[in-house]
DNA sequence: CGGGCTGTTGACTC
DNA sequence: AGAGTCAACAGCCC
């Protein structure tokens, strides 16, 4: 198992860095923001910075992969993409790798990276449902109800991977833990919707928590650091079978195999999660 | 050395 | 509506 495997922040890592800014920026106003990447942005740098500048921050929360922060400016929205760092530092101290800085009254400031597909977006207090990228997400995977659930995917006619990878549909699933997500469920991620039965439904649903849960409750995966710089304490040995071809299935020992489900790869087990 | 692979998202086509 | 392909990249594998 390679490190550069797992650099995808899904909802664990955005749930608990969302947590982790609201307890250290609420209350605190922006006082100079730094941008090294104007790509990342959504609109032009001076305008970006003009608009953030002096904001108080109100709230933090995570929707789906995004970070959505409240200020009495407007809100700040962030997707670290497939991967990066949103770390708190002391004043002075600088990461070497950064897109953008925000510095705050307290002397702190934060700085954001991520590789390379990172936003840092901005948008106005009433014109969030502008915002097209954040517009249209689902539910929060954890969030959303059995009921609600079973009554999305009825109405659906997709494969099921392609279903929890859209963020439309269901907000917060990528293509790391779907892997162990599916591998609970006892389903193929090629297996179609509508041929799914109400028990089938059931286990999904349940699934998705155990899928998500046990990272959650351990701060996010190990790959991804902490906005103190500490890694996520959930590990390579807490994944049942993602990433893990040609270890036995923890469940019947039979080999776990890497099959191509579209443009991206899948670990199954293919005799729990049978076409 | 270099082609292949990996991840997220939106745009585009059929 | 859904599926497929592409583009935007860094970094590591073999």
């Amino acid at each position: 198992m390679r490190l550069q495997d797992f650099q995808m922040p899904e909802l664990p890592e955005i749930y608990s860095r969302a947590k982790e800014l609201k307890l250290e920026l609420v209350g605190r106003c922006i006082t100079s923001v730094d941008i090294l990447q104007t790509k990342s942005l959504n609109l032009p740098e001076k305008e970006f910075v003009s608009r953030i500048s002096g904001a108080e921050i109100r709230d933090v929360f995570p929707r789906g992969k995004w970070i959505f922060i409240n200020t009495d400016a407007g809100w700040l929205l962030i997707n670290l993409g497939m991967g990066g760092e949103i770390l708190l530092h002391e004043q002075g101290v600088k990461p070497q790798k950064l897109r953008a800085d925000l510095a705050f009254d307290d002397g702190r400031h934060l700085s954001i990276n991520f590789w390379w597909f990172g936003y840092i977006h901005f948008a106005g207090e009433d014109e969030l449902d502008q915002h097209k990228m954040t517009s249209r997400l689902g539910e929060n995977a954890l969030d959303i109800t059995r009921e609600q659930f079973h009554i999305n995917l009825s109405a659906s006619r997709s494969r099921i991977k392609s279903y929890l990878l859209d963020q439309s549909k269901i907000a917060g699933i990528g293509n790391a833990y779907i892997h162990d997500i599916l591998w609970f469920a006892r389903l193929h991620p090629l297996r179609a919707i509508n041929t799914m039965d109400a028990d089938e439904i059931e286990r999904l649903f349940d699934a998705v928590h155990q899928g998500l849960e046990p990272s959650l409750n351990k701060g996010g995966a190990f790959y991804e650091l902490d906005i103190y710089g500490s890694p996520g304490g959930f590990t390579s040995q807490d994944i049942k079978i993602g990433y893990k071809e040609g270890k036995p299935c923890p469940r019947c020992q039979t080999e776990i195999t890497k099959i191509k489900t579209g443009s991206t790869s899948s670990y199954i087990c293919p005799d729990c999660q049978s076409y």
